[in-house]
DNA sequence: CGGCAAACCTGCGAGC
DNA sequence: TGCTCGCAGGTTTGCC
């Protein structure tokens, strides 16, 4: 489920839980998730207090004492669950266990196990491998209209893929790239390199737009969700066109509804309509 | 280099 | 009830 608003509220709810305390033990249950954990992990985190959780694109990154960074991806079916140590048995996907010295636990549960954990040292985190090529968070200062114009002029491709492409912008997934193209009145599969002047801008809107009301959608659920589950970053979502397959255009009266089609081998869901 | 399908892995719901 | 198939929110790989 995780594309950049989910990333952002589970990162907001870690960092209540962690900022400024001591990471006492971690509970490695199985070394193989995306990739192997690192064989260091637990030497190097046990007994470090966190300084900040915070969020880059998809990926959570704690900052530890001593200028370590805990990178953490859930991949497709990855989640954080929250609770007071051992009031809980472990899950069957709990990988990675997380105690603190208030009595807490955080549990790294990933049943696909595209997810992954590894270390980075803060004064090199740009250059990780996996945050390296990343481009402009949507949602920050840097990105506006010209910029995404310009970095999908000569893009020969679906701006449904290009805004998939993280290199592009930062965060987008499958869910949020729908609706954006929605708002956007946007074809999904019109040229990538044709989003151009009021199109771009339009495309920027509609993406900070959508991204900020799933941010607050899930802020607003989180209170309660921590308080009864201890689950982070999952709430019930109001889609325009995401999985409304058959369902009217929430904007128009045409015939045919909302379209899925493959592109990518990902679904697409659109209104033929409304988007040119 | 660029763009696309396939691969990674597990669970779930629909249909037979 | 139980099996098979298709599908799932991400990202990298390898092939053309």
């Amino acid at each position: 489920m995780p594309e950049l608003p989910e990333v952002e509220t589970v990162c907001r709810g870690l960092a209540a839980v962690l900022d400024g305390h001591l990471i006492t033990r971690l509970d490695l249950r199985r070394p193989d998730l995306r990739f192997p954990l690192p064989l260091d992990l637990k030497q190097r985190v046990e007994g470090r207090r966190v300084e900040q959780v915070r969020r880059r694109a998809k990926y959570i990154l704690i900052d530890l004492d001593d200028g370590t960074v805990i990178i953490a991806h859930l991949g497709m079916s990855g989640r954080m669950v929250v609770g007071r140590l051992g009031s809980a048995e472990p899950l069957k996907h709990d990988h990675v266990v997380f105690e603190t010295d208030h009595g807490m636990e955080i549990r790294f549960n990933d049943p696909r196990r595209f997810g992954f954990i590894d270390l980075a040292e803060r004064t090199t985190l740009a250059l990780h491998p996996m945050l390296a090529s990343l481009g402009p968070e949507p949602l920050g200062n840097e990105f506006n209209g010209p910029v995404l114009a310009d970095r999908l002029a000569g893009k020969v491709t679906p701006i449904k893929a290009a805004l998939l492409d993280q290199r592009i912008v930062a965060g987008l997934g499958n869910i949020y790239v729908c609706e954006a193209l929605y708002f956007a009145r946007l074809s999904p599969t019109r040229l990538a390199a044709t989003i151009q002047g009021a199109k771009a801008e339009r495309l920027v809107t509609a993406i900070r737009s959508v991204l900020s009301r799933a941010i607050a959608a899930g802020g607003s659920s989180l209170r309660d969700y921590v308080q009864t589950s201890g689950e982070l970053g999952y709430f019930q979502h109001q889609w325009a066109v995401y999985g409304k397959e058959g369902q009217p255009c929430p904007d128009c009266n045409c015939g045919q509804g909302v379209e899925r089609m493959i592109q990518s081998n990902r679904s697409t869901f659109y209104c033929a309509k409304k988007q040119r």
